[in-house]
DNA sequence: CTTTTGTTATATTTGTTATATAACAATTCA
DNA sequence: TGAATTGTTATATAACAAATATAACAAAAG
């Protein structure tokens, strides 16, 4: 998994990593039960301070997302199951006010509809059946 | 209209403003044409200061959503034909993290259609043909 | 003529992001 | 066992964004 961050761009640079390393999961490029880099060979990968990775990996592992404990570093976790009820509500919540711009800016129903299939299939690529 | 803000809210809330603009204007609730207070009388209204009010105006003006002139106040602009093929990147660029996210979550492809559906029946319920 | 409008400018406070160090206990490895 | 590496925690600092407080201006409305 190649990671790499953009130092100009408006999105932190902690919110960047989670993004690609939920990208990565959600493509199949990281499989569950895999390791991540340690904070530190991360950091000095990617030329930031440890405490921006500790803080991505810290808010993934709140979200169930990895698992990391002092041995085996950072870990992608396997699904427990269908998604919770929280998890949907906040996927709902961070989706509802993108689609009203959407509509906003005239995309019909139908494009939207496509737009969504296209970039599932942009991410996953094939993989998850 | 009715326009409120969570102070305790993670987001801001120049972006909170325009979400629930942008919420009137995909449901219905505000009109192309219709206007809106104005930004000291918007403020008082919310508690809030009268550049914060500015600030959500002026990025909606400048998202083409808005008119702001000094006669008028702040306008809805009516749709000027579909989508751009910006409009819709922005869209897209905003849509793929939350996608992927979704499915890190276990979120089937049915899953994610249908949430995208409902959310649409939600914010339109019944307009927008 | 007074009031209200959007606009612009400056200054200040607060919270977030990111960095720089430093130390600690737990674990790994030679 | 001893050295190195791990995640964790703490503190301090700099840079930036968000929000507020005032103030002033020209244009338009009443």
């Amino acid at each position: 998994m190649l990671i790499s961050v953009d130092f100009n761009s408006e999105t932190p640079i902690y919110e960047q990593l989670k993004e690609q390393i939920v990208m990565g999961i959600a493509s199949g490029a990281l499989k569950p039960g895999e390791q991540l880099p340690s904070i530190r060979q991360m950091a000095e990968d990617l030329g930031v301070n440890l405490h921006t990775i500790n803080k991505a990996y810290n808010q993934l592992k709140a979200d169930g997302i990895l698992t990391v404990d002092r041995r085996k570093g950072a870990v992608v976790n396997a699904l427990t199951g269908p998604a919770t009820l929280q998890q949907k509500d906040e996927i709902r919540k961070k989706l509802k006010p993108i689609l009203a711009r959407a509509i906003c800016f005239g995309l019909s129903k139908n494009e939207i509809e496509d737009l969504c299939n296209d970039l599932y299939h942009e991410i996953t690529g094939g993989n998850h059946e």
